[in-house]
DNA sequence: CTGAAAGCGCTTACAG
DNA sequence: CTGAAAGCGCTTACAG
């Protein structure tokens, strides 16, 4: 393992300054392109490699923003982390993609900056932490929420709205014939998380069509797994087997739903409608396809990062959002045609 | 944004020196309990968090490992890095995920360390750099590579058995009953890498079981996303009707491959039996859940760590897997039964 | 356009 | 057990 080769290297074997190998570096103009080249030559020569952290601790910044996801078993996660790091280069920044496993000790410590000046910004999708603690926060390291949304502090905010895409689905389902329509993946109402205000949305669809709110029809859930989907969908299918159709939080929750329903012998489409969100590619391989509701991901990607560098003035930024319709929520069919 | 609080405001507010505030933070022993517990207090009146650039700088090391992989959409690779990430803690390591994107550029930034000396050790997933250019390196940081396989170089290197897990499923499928086999996703025989070690054990399997090998069943693929198994399923089963099971190199070329049989009106497994690699979650939930090939993922993230730390001697580690039997290769019945 | 000096925030020997 | 100095590898004003 050869010895790691430094400016100094790379300016005595070029015949400069320490300094003009630092211009090149960095491209900047003043250098005569005949200094230029030969600096150039030496660092080919040499395979000098900037160091970055010397480079980070002298100019007080990493070019690095932070993304804190729970967890990357959700595929949205995964291709939001993605969409995230592509959208950063161009500005030349790094995404580093942080996992929290949704404990709210991980949480505190990003978002209470002891991860030690590593990060000139936080993406952060929070999950276990309070809201106060949000607001508390003294940190000074920039702080964009995904998804949640604290409206005490003024913290920036990107997200779809989760009301209007709710009443969306339910209203595509209600226009599909179906009347006894359930929801899994509730949270409190009122609160400010994503699964209340979907759930939210949910409510105020039903409402709005006349339809009653059945506690039965719901089933409460603070993981949104595979898993967790099969097993409420079980509970409501079996408690209320008049339910021909399942809001799902996520798209997670209606690939377990999905199963559940196939192990009671109930048929998706026709005897359940089935609807989630994320748009995950899964969805679209599941049998049958599901309905989602898909963010516009490279939005989210833009706003959030602009946001966290502090490009843009207000910070409350709401993404637009599209139902994918797929056969899970097909229209039933008039009774004997 | 208050103003960041560094070593010195600590030490001067403790009425100590700038050093045994570093003595303190690094739990070295040689502080008297009463001088720590002043230092402490400091602190967290200060609300100091100390800046781990200059640690790293001064230390020459960032306790830091890249996972280098080209892309998050597999959900193998998602939980690979969340291990990965797990197993790192305790040794007092973080793990960087970094997405190649699968493109050879990209690859060779990090092998060639114009990363910037930002982390100790690569953990290496490669796709499309060739085992020539991971031989010629010259870069001194440690490198592990995970699946693809360089012999002439003495490049650590981690996986399970892919020739035996292939043989492993194939013999799977004739006792099931299978004659008919076909194989997406193959590479060139011969190859180092994961797709030709994989199609390798199949043609040994047939060979040894003494089943013709038809070209006409093999679909050669270098993407394996769902889509593309859809496109090679689609393909071998129309042009060969005759086929009873179909061996994946992944899972999620398995996924597609469900889909397609189902769009063909083949009935999985009755009619056609499906089996891949990585035993992701979504193959759990997919009608019928699919057979796969579950590595060990806690014993390679142990044996990736601790290769790229050095802390073993020989650099070739074979991580055990085994063969999850689900509904998708069920035997087929003897007929008139 | 180029050079000599200072400093980013830590830790590491080295004295005491 | 504690203190003063040097240095990790860069970049940033500041002169020339």
């Amino acid at each position: 393992m050869a010895k790691r080769v430094g400016v100094k290297e790379v300016a005595e074997h070029a015949g400069v300054s320490w300094k003009t190998v630092s211009n090149v570096m960095n491209n900047r103009p003043v250098v005569r392109p005949e200094t230029r080249a030969r600096v150039l030559q030496a660092v080919e020569e040499l395979g000098y490699t900037p160091n970055l952290i010397g480079r980070q601790l002298r100019q007080g910044s990493t070019r690095t923003i932070a993304l804190v996801v729970p967890d990357l078993r959700n595929p949205y996660f995964a291709r939001l982390a993605q969409t995230l790091q592509e959208a950063a280069r161009p500005r030349g920044y790094t995404v580093s993609i942080e996992l929290s496993g949704g404990g709210i000790e991980a949480e505190q410590h990003y978002l209470h900056g002891r991860h030690g000046r590593l990060f000139d910004g936080l993406i952060f999708s929070p999950s276990a932490v309070t809201i106060d603690a949000m607001a508390r926060r003294t940190d000074p390291t920039p702080l964009v929420l995904l998804g949640e949304r604290v409206a005490t502090a003024r913290i920036p905010h990107v997200a779809i709205d989760n009301v209007a895409s709710s009443v969306d689905l339910v209203r595509h389902l209600i226009d599909g014939g179906r009347r006894h329509i359930g929801f899994l993946g509730a949270e409190a109402v009122g609160g400010t998380s994503t699964g209340s205000q979907r759930f939210e949305g949910y409510r105020a669809a039903l409402r709005f069509a006349g339809l009653p709110l059945s506690a039965d029809l719901v089933a409460a859930a603070d993981s949104w797994q595979r898993e967790d989907g099969y097993r409420l969908a079980q509970q409501v299918l079996r408690s209320s087997p008049e339910v021909d159709a399942l809001v799902c939080a996520n798209d997670l929750l209606a690939v377990g739903a999905l199963s559940a329903a196939r192990d009671l012998g109930r048929t998706v489409p026709d005897d359940l409608a089935l609807v989630g969100w994320d748009d995950i590619d899964e969805v679209r391989y599941a049998m049958p396809p599901l309905t989602s509701v898909a963010p516009d991901l490279d939005a989210l990607a833009e706003a959030a990062l602009s946001a966290v560098l502090g490009e843009r003035e207000e910070g409350q930024v709401v993404i637009d959002h599209r139902v994918v319709v797929r056969e899970s929520s097909r229209p039933v069919r008039a009774p004997g045609s």
